[in-house]
DNA sequence: TTGTCTATTGATAAATTGTCAATAGACAAA
DNA sequence: TTTGTCTATTGACAATTTATCAATAGACAA
């Protein structure tokens, strides 16, 4: 048939409801913190997040690669000595270490409110 | 002067980064579990969930107040004995404690999203 | 020489959130 | 009694974030 294996059509499902926003940021920062990497890996790295890495459209992870790169976040080179594809390796910069540690601080305070609602919610258990 | 009490001027700061998304239905959910209630009085008692109502615009509030409505979480009738302006009060439905029952185990997954990462976080910790 | 895999880019649609402006009843002060 | 202020609500629209689809391209195997 055509040369596009089909894929299983990820068919509009209704988005995850509590999901932290631009939560895709703070995990590559964090996987670019053991080394640098590529961005086919760094998608395969989220699965340590709780991502369905299967269901997610690469695009997603490349333009956000991109995004931190003209924040200056990361920057990028071509990997000389690599097999296929000319691929763009990222690193992290000390710029992006700096943000990466406000997200944590975001993220503990944001831990904190889910676990407010969660208190709040088991004590007026009504029924 | 004009009869506008001028606001603080809510300026254009950066968006809070580690933020639930839509965190505000489930915390309104959990408010009306307690008993009806009509948006005003939710939108203070948001601040036990960490929002700063003061920088709230409070349209924010009602405007999620009626997509529930749409979509059957809550109902809402005018207030007979108010005095002021006539008032929506908002009441729990059954399909908005199921739609918070499900919230709340988005929630928990949430958190321990963001737990594996604050992990992973500390165990990199290179410097 | 066609197909498949890895890798990347781009455009655009849809969903969510933020901001501003307007309306309206009650009440207090001038 | 009219002006201003407070509570309460609605509507419109801009900005941001996220999802989806389509396309390109090198290497390699059949």
């Amino acid at each position: 048939m055509h040369g596009r294996c089909h894929k299983p059509r990820r068919s509009r499902r209704a988005r995850r409801r509590g999901a932290v926003r631009m939560f895709l940021q703070p995990c590559l920062l964090t996987l670019l913190r053991r080394g640098p990497a590529h961005g086919y890996s760094l998608l395969s790295g989220l699965t340590d997040f709780g991502f369905e890495v299967e269901r997610m459209d690469p695009s997603v992870v490349y333009r956000m690669l991109r995004e931190m790169e003209s924040q200056g976040l990361v920057v990028s080179s071509w990997d000389a000595d690599s097999l296929g594809p000319q691929r763009r390796v990222y690193r992290l910069t000390a710029a992006g270490e700096e943000t990466l540690r406000d997200w944590i601080a975001d993220l503990r305070r944001t831990r904190a409110e889910i676990d407010a609602l969660l208190q709040a919610y088991e004590q007026t258990t009504t029924n």
